[in-house]
DNA sequence: TCCCGATTTGACCAAAAGGTCAAAGCGACG
DNA sequence: CGTCGCTTTGACCTTTTGGTCAAATCGGGA
């Protein structure tokens, strides 16, 4: 009864295919993604690939499965009894360091979204709705207790996501506009200060 | 030497094409779209959509053009010489009734940028550079002279952009997340807000 | 070294998709 | 009401693409 894991060589592939594969569905979503250049770009033939995912769709999935656990993990860390701004500054950090370490998740994530989330579109309206709420209750109590300034947590967080994700997902026009190497060093200043105002509370 | 204009049933037919077109283009992005789906949505046969336009990349390259004039338009209309506060709070609402009224347009150019801007770079780069050069020379005049608080102009305006467009092109993740029938509603006290609190000149 | 299962590949298939074309249909104007 | 040009269509072509399969190759343990 020796339980034996997949293989050296099973593992190693199967992580060529799935970098290759995020780098092409999130460049050119579902649809606009080819077998045959994910294949090429992870190094081998498409015969070869459909030898260890058993269809495009299965791979789109084993991307999209554990996405969202990743995007929302900055969210997740939000602690209700911790200190009010810094909670929240904290997630704006962590966000944007996601954006920046992962910008083809961003862009993989922007697609599905964009094309209605023909797959995690349930999911979007169970776990993704259920942690929102229970964030957007805590930062209800902070604004309360005067903590910070009064504001609708739900349209907070998601100035939050928006704010953040465009870095990633909207790179070739920021970079177009800053002309700068790496418009997500002066993004950080500007959005701590951003939500520094907004929040500060009120005198 | 009576020059005659695109026949009625001419106009009418390139009309509903692009109209079709701008649909699926907006949902499946240039590569998912398809002739047939376009045709079908519009009505006609695919032979048929090619009679009014030579190609798919001609049906795209036509919605493109012009669609940055129609989603710079707000940006322009800032007025160096206006009251500051209420030419920047200005800007944000126009912009993000843009968003409310021309969804599947903020889509098309969502898929545009996350592509790559593959048709519309070097225009990025070039008249949308220039103006936002422009725009941000009044904005740091605003700041200097105390009108406004200190901000870096650039990433003012991208945030403008990031905030108001993320409503349109993640609409299904706002409604999961809010919903609510009109998120837009919600937005705009949110933003306007947001916004106040941001450029609200220090004390 | 030999063997057997894991891995890889070239050839192939069917469906989808962009595009062409000649012929048919239609409509406005003399 | 007949004609001529604008419009529409079905049939067809080629390329691309997701996927299959049998055969070949590889690699590590006995």
């Amino acid at each position: 009864m020796t339980e034996t894991g997949p293989s050296r060589i099973q593992s190693e592939k199967r992580a060529a295919i799935l970098g290759a594969a995020l780098e092409v569905f999130a460049a050119e979503g579902f649809r606009g993604a080819t077998l045959d250049r994910i294949a090429g770009e992870a190094g081998l033939s498409k015969p070869n690939l459909l030898y260890y995912f058993p269809s495009k769709e299965e791979v789109h999935e084993a991307l999209l499965s554990g996405l969202l656990d990743l995007w929302l993990a900055p969210l997740r860390r939000i602690d209700p009894d911790g200190e009010p701004m810094a909670e929240l500054l904290g997630y704006v950090r962590r966000k944007l360091a996601l954006s920046r370490s992962h910008p083809r998740e961003s862009r993989l994530f922007a697609n599905e979204i964009l094309q209605g989330a023909p797959r995690i579109g349930p999911t979007l309206s169970g776990a993704l709705r259920d942690l929102v709420e229970e964030k957007a209750q805590a930062i209800a109590a902070w604004a309360e207790t005067g903590a910070i300034a009064p504001v609708d947590p739900r349209h907070l967080i998601i100035s939050v996501w928006a704010l953040t994700q465009h870095y990633a997902d909207f790179d070739v026009q920021v970079r177009a506009v800053l002309g700068r190497d790496d418009p997500l060093d002066g993004a950080e200043a500007h959005l701590e200060m951003l939500f520094e105002r907004l929040l500060a509370p009120r005198a």
